[in-house]
DNA sequence: CCAAAAGTGTTATCGCTACACCCATGA
DNA sequence: TCATGGGTGTAGCGATAACACTTTTGG
């Protein structure tokens, strides 16, 4: 069998920054490392790519032995290849960021690999290039949310609507108009108002909303213009 | 020296989408393979990434071999890891795609790789999966084209606004309203009026404009809205 | 003088923003 | 009854889209 036999082989890796939201913050869930160097540090959960995966494939095994989830939402966002990211052996990086309800995640098994979710403020230092790679992600993830609605994925099959607009909020370190938020939301069409109320916040008690998943897959491509002047 | 020694090692590539733009056409430049396998097939160019170097460098390297030009607008746009890619060995390709001003690179050194400029819209079938990055490259471009000033990469110093207005057209194939055109871009105000008329296409001759570089570099992030409902 | 391309304005509509008050309820 | 959070409407402004005619000039 041919080769290009005179190249270097490299590591090829998949880092995952994995968001999460509570329905009052915005969390990031990081591991501590098994194995050296920088055993015991916090990192990104990640793993190499098998030889008869690709790289989307194995991120989805990877969060799916994590979190015990299948089908989670991951966009592929950067491939990080700097020559000493690894100071162990060159190891080329492909991040992506995934959206999951933190309600559904099992517990058990993310304690296994002593997984933990921090509030994505105050996130604790990472090895590697991993900084890089959450800071990179956040800012894809504004991005994308000013455009499309991706953060749906982050929120549980009935939410309020103040807890969405808690979720933007968060997303964008910014504070919205309630009012305004809403005719947005309600000129895209992708919510279905329930009959059920969320009474465990306010004595009033907020109604819950679904997303309605024909528009949801319609329009996600489309641009929705959900934040007036998202960064870059 | 410590490594991660039960895993399996990749072949490691860039591979470079070249746009260019004569003033006239939207075209996209090619290789000729010159090695097995799929020896002279067209394909994109690419190459290794070295031990040295990111796949960052790797891409300007490749692409200042090619054309002889430094500083090339590049961006990274995604990572394909298929398998069975590279029928050889696997390979893991981490994509490019590049705008040129296509009267600045250097005929004699794009002859010696066997390169040629295609008219985008019939270019030949490519090796491998490289039909597939045209595509998504393309998607891309009209992508980040909609909402920061990224086409002016492919122009010259001094363009027309007629040539511009024909590079907008042919990236979304579509016909725009020259009088909306105009407005919109003088509201960005990025372009500055030069005296000179370029006088090759027509009698009366269209004015000459060139960038406001200060302000380009400001504005390329900011979301300009450049076409009314982009596809994704 | 005419063909061919460059350049220019107006109007109607829509979407965005800013802004403040009433409602429902449990304690 | 009151404190707390949920929910609603409007007016002004700016951006967008649709639309057609005049200008220049080389041949």
């Amino acid at each position: 069998m041919i080769k290009y036999s005179a190249q270097a082989r490299s590591l090829v890796a998949v880092d995952c920054i994995i968001f999460g939201f509570d329905g009052e913050n915005l969390k990031i869930q990081l591991i501590k490392r098994g194995f050296e160097p920088e055993k015991d540090q916090w990192s990104l959960m990640g793993g190499f790519v098998g030889q008869e995966e690709s790289a989307d494939g194995a991120a989805q095994r990877i969060l799916s032995e994590l979190t015990g989830l299948k089908d989670i939402y991951l966009e592929q966002f950067k491939t990080y290849s700097d020559p000493g990211r690894d100071p162990i052996e060159r190891t080329i990086s492909i991040a992506y960021f995934a959206l999951i309800d933190i309600n559904k995640y099992e517990k058990q098994i993310s304690e296994r690999y002593h997984a933990e979710w921090f509030l994505l403020k105050d996130a604790p230092k990472l090895i590697f290039d991993h900084d890089l790679m959450v800071a990179d992600a956040k800012k894809k993830l504004r991005y994308n949310a000013a455009l499309h609605p991706v953060l749906f994925e982050l929120l549980p099959e009935k939410f309020t609507v103040p807890q969405l607009q808690n979720l933007y909020e968060q997303v964008y370190d910014t504070v919205i108009d309630n009012r305004n938020f809403i005719r947005k939301l309600n000129s895209t069409g992708l919510l279905i108002k329930l009959e059920e109320k969320d009474k465990s916040v306010s004595k009033r008690g907020a109604f819950y909303f679904k997303l309605d998943l024909v528009k949801y897959k319609a329009k996600f491509q489309s641009f929705l213009n959900f934040m007036p002047h998202p960064e870059a």
